[in-house]
RNA sequence: GCGGCCAUAGCUCAACUGGUUAGAGCGCCGGACUGUGACUCCGGAGGUUGCCGGUUCGAUCCCGGUUGGCCGCCCCA
């Protein structure tokens, strides 16, 4: 055992079985956000270490010790991406988009990594699949946005899925609240546990989220973020919560919910998921609006607002849900004795080429082990080929869900297996 | 990074307090049914009990280490 490959710890393999209720993952959201006018882009998994450093911010959990950095051979630093606002964000810049179009709307899907301990839902190469819009500082971009997710959600079919919204400020009302909570806190101290005393020091803003109780109580009576925001964070924020009403959007307003990267400002949200098959892992998707980042990775001043789902945790909840994905074939066909092998061979290709699924056990083997393939296969007909078929040019299709055999000609079987899955019995 | 639980066939699990060739169900393959799957019956393949070492006459069981998985903390998608 022990002499066995293995993959490395905390990356998983996709395999036929699974790997459908992905696709149809990733069909969904590829077509609803078409819809809203977002276009794929594909950045590399891999980029300078000073992007992330620069954008998700240095004392992050996810830049101080979550990130798989490497030099490579000319010794530069280089890190597997651990988010996607960042590469997107240098992307806009690098080509210049600002200058081409003053509102853009893309989408990515693909792997990230943290280096981080396993658990359900939370993996090294974990993915996401997320979107950005740059150049528009209105809330109603923001609402667009949880709208999308909104509705993406929605069409995967989950439940009981809660939209929490929070509003952190920006440059100019952030640091006040932030000076108040740390001479609240410093009041408190005593009173914390120790993780907040410690984060008191680091990042007070995440004692708003303990678990604690005692802390939690703290925090409830502490200042709140959204009364100390500025006059034009307070109408971003009221103007988002009207317009997400206004589309009949349910959400929470939760002043106590941060975040874990240092690029928001303004407007955070995050859907969580009350599925105890996710167990701490409830948060399935989370975004928020970045309108300081741009500028700050050296582009232009444009206000921008993300999301980011993660696949991982979405598939989790459809595999809960028992809903099926798998492809069945629609043929099956069997070989009822040598002479007929190649022959069966050919009419599967044309089958296919027809635009059928088409399943053949190219091993040939007794009929009855053909058919238990068959039906193993799921396919909706199987259809035996053998010298009486080859000479009359008419065999049957059976429908392996029980009923009787169907005539048809051998010239004739696509159209026949169209006609019969149309119109369901 | 910290604390706790776990590891036996492809999967889910057995095996009295350490005792002979480690079992069952499901799955897989074949047969009963020589041109028709599922149900039933019969048979077969498949394990250095995660790995390394220790204690013992003897270890799946006890001890140490290691790797992997799960849960809580931290944090996050």
């Amino acid at each position: 055992m022990s002499q066995k490959v293995a993959g490395v710890k905390g990356m998983n393999d996709l395999l036929p079985g699974e790997i459908e209720i992905w696709q149809h993952v990733e069909a969904q959201a590829r077509e609803l956000f078409s819809r809203f006018g977002y276009g794929e882009i594909r950045t590399p998994m891999v980029e300078d270490t000073a992007l992330f450093v620069r954008s998700v911010g240095e004392e992050t959990d996810i830049v101080g010790k979550e990130m798989y950095t490497f030099n490579d051979k000319a010794d530069r630093s280089l890190s597997l991406r651990p988010e996607g606002t960042a590469p997107a964000a240098r992307a806009y810049i690098e080509h210049s988009i600002a200058n081409q179009e003053p509102l853009t709307r893309w989408f990515y899907t693909g792997p990230m990594f943290r280096y981080e301990r396993m658990k359900t839902g939370r993996y090294r190469q974990f993915y996401q699949i997320g979107a950005e819009a740059y150049g528009a500082k209105e809330g109603a971009q923001d609402v667009e946005m949880m709208d999308m997710v909104v509705q993406f959600l929605e069409r995967l079919g989950l439940k009981d899925i809660t939209l929490n919204i929070n509003s952190l400020g920006d440059e100019a009302c952030r640091p006040t609240y932030h000076a108040k909570l740390v001479e609240y806190l410093q009041a408190h101290r005593e009173a914390l546990c120790t993780d907040c005393q410690r984060r008191m020091e680091k990042n007070p803003l995440r004692v708003l989220d303990c678990k604690n109780e005692k802390c939690q109580a703290i925090a409830a009576a502490g200042p709140n973020v959204l009364e100390t925001l500025c006059e034009p964070c307070r109408a971003h924020f009221d103007d988002v919560q009207r317009k997400l009403t206004a589309l009949g959007i349910r959400h929470v307003v939760n002043p106590r919910m941060v975040r874990g990267l240092d690029y928001y400002t303004r407007t955070v949200f995050e859907f969580i998921a009350s599925h105890p098959a996710l167990g701490t892992a409830s948060t399935v998707g989370a975004g928020g609006r970045y309108d300081k980042l741009v500028k700050s990775l050296g582009g232009p001043d444009a206000p921008a607002v993300g999301f980011a789902c993660g696949l991982d945790r979405l598939v989790l909840l459809l595999k809960e849900s028992g809903q099926q994905f798998a492809v069945r074939p629609d043929v099956f066909v069997a070989v009822a004795d040598a002479g007929s092998h190649d022959p069966a061979l050919v009419l599967a290709s044309r089958l296919r080429r027809e635009g059928l699924r088409v399943e053949f056990d190219t091993r040939g083997g007794s009929l009855k082990s053909q058919m238990k393939r068959a039906d193993k296969s799921s396919a909706d007909f199987t259809l035996v080929l053998g010298e009486a078929e080859r000479t009359s040019g008419q065999a049957k299709l059976k429908p392996m869900a029980g009923g009787e055999p169907i005539p048809v000609a051998l010239d004739e079987v696509a159209r026949v297996v169209r006609e019969r899955k149309a119109v369901p019995k």
